[in-house]
DNA sequence: CTGAAAGCGCTAACAC
DNA sequence: GTGTTAGCGCTTTCAG
């Protein structure tokens, strides 16, 4: 049994295509009985508009693409999540493809994503973007979004994480807390969001008038709890050995912890914990504090940056940032005027 | 500037509109002056067909709809991520939508599926399948793929996970270590799923003469951390106490764990803990051995029951397992003869 | 080898 | 209020 049309209906009813296409669609003027014959039939047939065909007319399928970059972290498919809820939230669907690095395969799913004629492009965290890439997406004016790992394009709009305030945010409450003896976990500061994330650990520190030697900093090229564990080998090594360690990732939290608990080390007791992107941490034991990242409301506001672009495709590239907040939990310790893990 | 058609491509390169198309679908004969001359234009403006008027003609816009249930597992986004890679291997893309539990909103999404002429459709554990809900799609035949809480249902097909293996292979392994006395903290058993699990735990304890007082079965009505820490509460005040627990989620274990941290019970010495899913498990301090879903494989399982289907309609209604695996790690102790944790 | 022509199922003028 | 008609951009006979 194959799909029935429009046409199979107004047969069946007994009235023109037309008007049955305008008792799907709710608009225009239908008498209220022929409504109510079009609808009994559509309602014992199971007829579904083909939305190809609808799409061919209006060259819209009312379809967002969106292209996030293969990731063992969470991170992606809660913003994968919090764009669909949105998207479907205005009546549109997303087309979500998985990418890795290459330029090639980002090349490929571009021209899919035009082929479908999509409305709008959010592409999140991809770190080798370039102009000649989007030449494409910018000439046929669709909306294009940025999440985290951005390039500012004229035409295209971007969401990037206070990553400066996040990391400043985590090495401040250590802080507060007496700690002054502060060690970083992260990644190789090869991209602005790196950057920034080191920048805040290090401002933070210079704010309160601390020190921060370069011993303290420990760099990897990878997120991973594998690195997490290696940053602990090393880290906890360090004498005097930092009360206090921020890592700019929960799975380096995981690996750290792993450390720890080989060592029969406790937190906060032994030493003091921050996360960032509070996924793992609060499932972690002791549950640990965490920088949350505000990734529920991104989709609306990537939904909102397309609706914009495409009403007005003359405005200027815009940027918003993306908040960022601590989520206190059991691992910090407080320090007394004293006191010393 | 707006799409270009293949129309504009045929003036520019001054032959026909049929010659393009076969030039862009690469069949048929094309001399090869011509192909060069089309594909020069081609890439020179960067057309891109229109999927939407190719879908049209052949009413498929190789579209695979994946329908999942809103859950804070990572084990539904593995699924989907497993899908996608599958089917955008095989030239598919998926359209994926996460619904709640509710009746309507699985029939919304299913006549959205309809209307987008997918051609097929994965639903991974939705808890409340019936006929009547699916039945469009069966007299429409559309391919479909149940996977983990399915529906019996005469032309369609499913993928269940071996739980009762898997459950029996976690209890199996903690008797061959020694342990016989051991605990079991689950969901309520409401569903198939949960029922195979609580039974391959009893099975393996009969298998061993091992009688499973009911005491030792924790029963919850949610997948979570706190749910763990209540199981945790519970089985640790038994008398006496148990010398290993087998939990049907990995996020059980998170729980479980941070009451174990937080009574400064190390793990396997004072307790030994066997998880389930494999998600989290190698990230928490100790990594603790769990099951194993054949998670990776089971996206190109389902493209291949719906491509078979598709070919052959009347084919009967499949079943096929997915597998269980242990994976071992930290969390067990052996005890001998004599011991007891 | 190449092109003209007829739709796919729906929407939107435009008449009646 | 209702129906007729002309496409949307492509694929696919079928003639040349």
């Amino acid at each position: 049994m194959t799909h029935l049309t429009m046409t199979d209906i107004a047969r069946a009813a007994g009235v023109s295509l037309t008007t049955v296409g305008r008792v799907v669609r709710k608009s225009g003027y239908v008498s209220e009985e022929k409504r109510v014959a079009v609808e009994r039939v559509i309602r014992e047939t199971g007829y579904v508009p083909n939305r190809i065909a609808r799409g061919l007319k209006s060259n819209r399928m009312n379809l967002i693409g969106h292209i996030t970059v293969l990731n063992p972290n969470m991170l992606y498919e809660q913003i994968s999540k919090s764009l669909n809820d949105a998207a479907s939230r205005e009546g549109f669907q997303t087309l979500t493809y998985t990418v890795d690095w290459e330029r090639v395969s980002l090349e490929i799913v571009l021209d899919e994503l035009i082929g479908h004629r999509v409305d709008g492009i959010v592409i999140t965290s991809h770190p080798r973007l370039d102009e000649e890439l989007l030449h494409k997406v910018i000439t046929r004016a669709i909306p294009l979004v940025m999440i985290e790992r951005t390039l500012a394009l004229e035409g295209t709009d971007r969401i990037v994480v206070a990553d400066y305030e996040g990391a400043f945010q985590a090495v401040d409450h250590l802080i507060s807390r007496g700690h002054d003896n502060i060690a970083y976990a992260g990644k190789i500061p090869d991209h602005e969001v790196e950057k920034r994330r080191l920048e805040g650990y290090r401002q933070a520190l210079n704010n309160a008038g601390i020190s921060s030697g370069e011993s303290l900093v420990y760099l990897t090229d990878n997120y991973g709890v594998e690195e997490g564990r290696q940053a602990a080998e090393v880290l906890l090594e360090l004498n005097p050995r930092p009360t206090a360690v921020f890592m700019t990732s929960d799975l380096f939290i995981c690996g750290f912890l792993q450390v720890c608990y080989e060592r029969k080390l406790r937190i906060p007791e032994d030493i003091s914990l921050v996360g960032y992107d509070n996924t793992l941490s609060m499932m972690l034991s002791p549950p640990i504090t965490s920088i949350r990242l505000e990734l529920s409301t991104l989709g609306g506001r990537a939904m909102d940056l397309l609706k914009t672009r495409k009403d007005n495709p003359g405005l200027p590239s815009r940027e918003v940032q993306s908040g960022t907040a601590l989520v206190e939990r059991e691992s910090v310790k407080r320090i007394n005027y004293e006191g010393r893990g």
